[in-house]
DNA sequence: CGGCACTTTGATCGTGGTCAATAAGTGTGG
DNA sequence: CCACACTTATTGACCACGATCAAAGTGCCG
């Protein structure tokens, strides 16, 4: 439907990354052992190819491609043919929706080892741009059709992650729907942490890979409402900013509660 | 965790419903045949046994418990053991969330064929109740994996029923994130409309199974903004009321693009 | 017909949105 | 390495939408 990305490829440490159109080019380098294989999926337990053993990750690799993408670039559009599923491997992304009159919203966050565009609808209802650099793994649909057939467990392993995607989902609309901004300010910082803490993270400072903006289409908020709240949190203690893409959380116990709703509407 | 339901039984139209814990204690009727077929779900395209062969339905309702549930009552609690998978065959249900301070919130609501409860993780994440008279379908969790193992369509069937619920929980990030009141109940009511309509229900007037409270605990708003928002739609002549709990839409294409955010807010 | 739950409407208040100006942080070229 | 340009963040003043508090109205049941 629309074009993912635009014309010069971006280029960063002066290597070209691939706008992610420019990777339906490249070769598929079918299974050349592990040097094919999906690293991002494969070693970590938050992955899609977590439980598969070696034999089937090597399978999986051969129908995978491993692309590098640049910060800020869109991987499909809302309204795209449904006919890729993506893995983060690296990086952060976000997916998106927009209105008709241009308001846009950020559904989610997604970091390394969540599935992106799995739908059994035929079109993506909503867009997915990195907000860092990232490493994409993408699989065709019809090739990961027959992947479930030879490999039933993924099929299990994708249903496991939609049950989780569902259940983060739901969480967000409480948080829409009765947290005021400080709430909500406070509950994204908690589980950004929480999440970079799965994924092996350790010390203190946590990556924040999202402008005030980004952070506010996400809560459904301004960005000046949002810069507010995170003021008024480092004013009381609860957490410190370290350039603008990392921060600490000081007073985690406080900070939890505020996310939870315990301060009284 | 917390018990479902109160002491007495409730009653309605004479007939004793069963409150839901109670259906402990009936007798698992296994297979005897079309009598016992769980018909909320195999007889729709939108129930979790759609897909299901007639010897297949016959073995799925060997596992089944069906129950008649009356309106405004628990299903299971938030933090309830997650040891069994709900369909709803008849009536409408929500879904909801409470913070530590007593807030509610409305995940969602959910009409025939939808499924409730379903997660890989040991306890439930939101309470659901019934909102009219409803008929139940409870299956044990153990049991249904190895249905699953049984008749593998299922386990695609349940993906696909995932997903859609978490396309829908997406769509309500959207709405509550960006969409102002009147915007929301329009949203609201003409999903309402369109789930009524996938389930077959012919005729301009809609069931409207929720109280202008339970409304609002949906949306993210109070209830008398919602009646506030109602109001107006109707002064436009959009909406008809019929008494309280049904509605007509008379401007379909105008609520349409004010739920859709056209309005340029 | 009476009682009750739900709804509607009104008046006032507060959180967060909007518009605007300043400050801090980041990257680039001299 | 520093100066400059540009992006992103912060802070302030004011305003509007929806929340809150309060009272009257409507439909539904016994």
């Amino acid at each position: 439907m629309s074009r993912a990305v635009g014309r010069g490829a971006a280029v960063i440490e002066g290597r070209p990354l691939h706008p992610f159109d420019a990777a339906r080019g490249l070769p598929r380098r079918p299974g050349t052992g592990a040097a094919s294989r999906c690293q991002g999926c494969g070693a970590r337990s938050v992955g899609l190819c977590a439980p598969l053993g070696p034999a089937a990750l090597d399978d999986m690799a051969a129908e995978t491609e491993r692309v590098a993408v640049a910060p800020r670039t869109p991987l499909f559009h809302q309204g795209d043919d449904a006919s890729h599923v993506y893995t983060l491997a690296e990086g952060a992304a976000r997916l998106t929706r927009v209105l008709p009159d241009g308001r846009q919203a950020a559904i989610g966050f997604r970091l390394a080892g969540d599935i992106m565009g799995f739908t059994p609808a035929t079109e993506h209802a909503f867009g997915a741009e990195t907000l860092t650099r990232a490493t994409i793994c993408r699989v065709d649909r019809r090739r990961l059709d027959a992947m479930f057939r030879r490999h039933p467990v993924l099929e299990r392993r994708f249903l496991e992650l939609c049950a989780g995607e569902l259940a983060a989902t739901q969480d967000h609309v409480l948080a829409l729907g009765r947290l005021t901004a400080q709430e909500r300010v406070a509950h994204f910082l908690l589980s950004l942490a929480e999440a970079q803490e799965r994924r092996g993270r350790r010390g203190p400072v946590f990556d924040l890979p999202a402008t005030r903006t980004d952070i506010a289409e996400l809560l459904g908020l301004t960005l000046e409402t949002v810069s507010r709240a995170v003021s008024a949190l480092r004013k009381r203690g609860w957490i410190k900013l370290h350039g603008l893409s990392a921060f600490e959380i000081t007073e985690r116990p406080s900070l939890a509660a505020l996310a939870a709703g315990e301060g009284g509407a």
